[in-house]
DNA sequence: CATAAGTTTTCGGTATGCCTAAATACTACG
DNA sequence: CGTAGTATTTAGGCATACCGAAAACTTATG
């Protein structure tokens, strides 16, 4: 049952996954290969293989998406990341920016004993440090029910809950204006002329006024209703 | 500064450098290769390599010795090797024998921050879960002045200091035996044709005798004198 | 509905790092 | 001091994973 995939394997089978997780399209071979960083012609190669080891569907000028047991692994590996993240954010006072690189590397080469163990000392998180829903080790999913700030119509409140890790520039300008995981908002309006978003922080028991660029608001997601919700879990496949 | 060594490299160079730890001759070419369990064409090649990359001294059927930057190498892996089994021993509970494993792997995808901010965790150790002695980032060596159980005189009273992880069941026995780093222990005598040595061990007030076969006696190494050795530094070249 | 534009795959090649088998160099002994 | 035996290196190959360029296919457009 343990075969051993390589990185380069463990780590394609994830960006499979990863496209798929706020979307729905299944992702193309150069879509792929754009996030992998590498050519298209590797691409090609490695799917092939992938289709052999029996982790994707895949027929040739296709979409690639992932098998039953692909999405196994690929959960394995989403936990192991972001309870990594989740590790060097608490334990060793990283901040959100800097774990990405860091658990890419590490999710390839620790044990299931390592990320068990792990997950037991941090509290068994449902969440990473950026919001993202950390898989069991059974494969349930939390479910995350949240909008794009951008989506968002004024007057809307809420909680935000997540925020898109891709751009760690991003994550640092956030956090430098000290937006953070579970910080309350309200959608206020949007400037005129395709002007920004405008957004009511709740803080210290004032609030303030932030102006969010269309990226920002892309990449933050919120949660309307109770102030702590509870996660609900849908069982893997 | 930063060259990005491959792991198969790293490793070769930390082994060139454990082979002179605790004994004096340079390593020879097939011991290397006994060592990292792979072919003696594959050390040829990998050695002109790491002379290429100016990590080792070597010329054709000679021994093969670290130059001052290869030293600088091996100290850096040696530094994180044991703090990563120090980690997975304190926080995770792992036991002694099964960390040795998890850290090869580990050691290749950690950061230098994350090395450091360990570290800074663990409260700075200056010895690993084996009482190997842990490199600063300096690259000075804590010098443990300790002699194996196998060369000592009836009388003899000391402390446990060190104990070899090369093989992982006897550290499983040793432990299930109840001995520990940081045991005192007194030679008794050694019985008869070649018959094994026998210690007393202290233990919660009282003492038992515990018989030491030869090969536990060359890897359980005892520290005379005060109980809690300071320890020295010397400085790394 | 034919062809241009874009996407995907195939082809030939590179770099690591490993292997076995053969050649070569040391070393120790008669 | 020559040679047998051992240690080491070289030669030829394999597997993985990447690349750029060329060929094959799909799709969009006029
Ligand atoms: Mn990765
Ligand atoms: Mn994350
Ligand atoms: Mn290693
Ligand atoms: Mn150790």
């Amino acid at each position: 049952m343990k075969s051993q995939l390589s990185s380069s394997t463990e780590d394609y089978v994830k960006t499979i996954y990863a496209f798929t997780e706020w979307q729905d399209a299944p992702i193309t071979s150069s879509q792929l290969a754009a996030r992998l960083g590498v050519a298209n012609s590797s691409v090609s190669e490695m799917v092939r293989k992938l289709k052999d080891l029996g982790l994707v569907d895949h027929r040739p000028y296709g979409a690639v998406r992932l098998t039953e047991e692909g999405r196994r692994v690929a959960l394995t590996m989403v936990r192991r990341h972001r309870l990594l993240e989740t590790f060097l954010v608490n334990e060793l006072g990283y901040s959100w920016d800097e774990v990405h690189v860091e658990a890419e590397l590490l999710e390839h080469a620790v044990s299931d004993l390592f990320v068990e163990r792990l997950a037991a000392k941090l509290g068994d998180p449902s969440r990473d440090p950026h919001g993202d829903p950390i898989p069991t080790a059974e494969g349930a999913v939390p479910r995350i029910d949240a909008h794009r700030l951008s989506e968002l119509d004024p007057g809307h409140a809420g909680r935000i809950t997540r925020i898109s890790d891709e751009n760690p520039d991003l994550l640092r300008y956030l956090a430098q204006e000290r937006i953070f995981l579970d910080t309350d908002v309200t959608v206020v309006r949007r400037k005129p002329f395709g002007g920004p978003l405008v957004v009511r922080i709740d803080e210290g028991g004032g609030s303030r006024d932030f102006d969010v660029a269309d990226e920002v608001a892309d990449a933050v997601w919120v949660r309307s209703g109770p102030a702590h919700p509870g996660c609900t879990l849908e069982p893997g496949t």
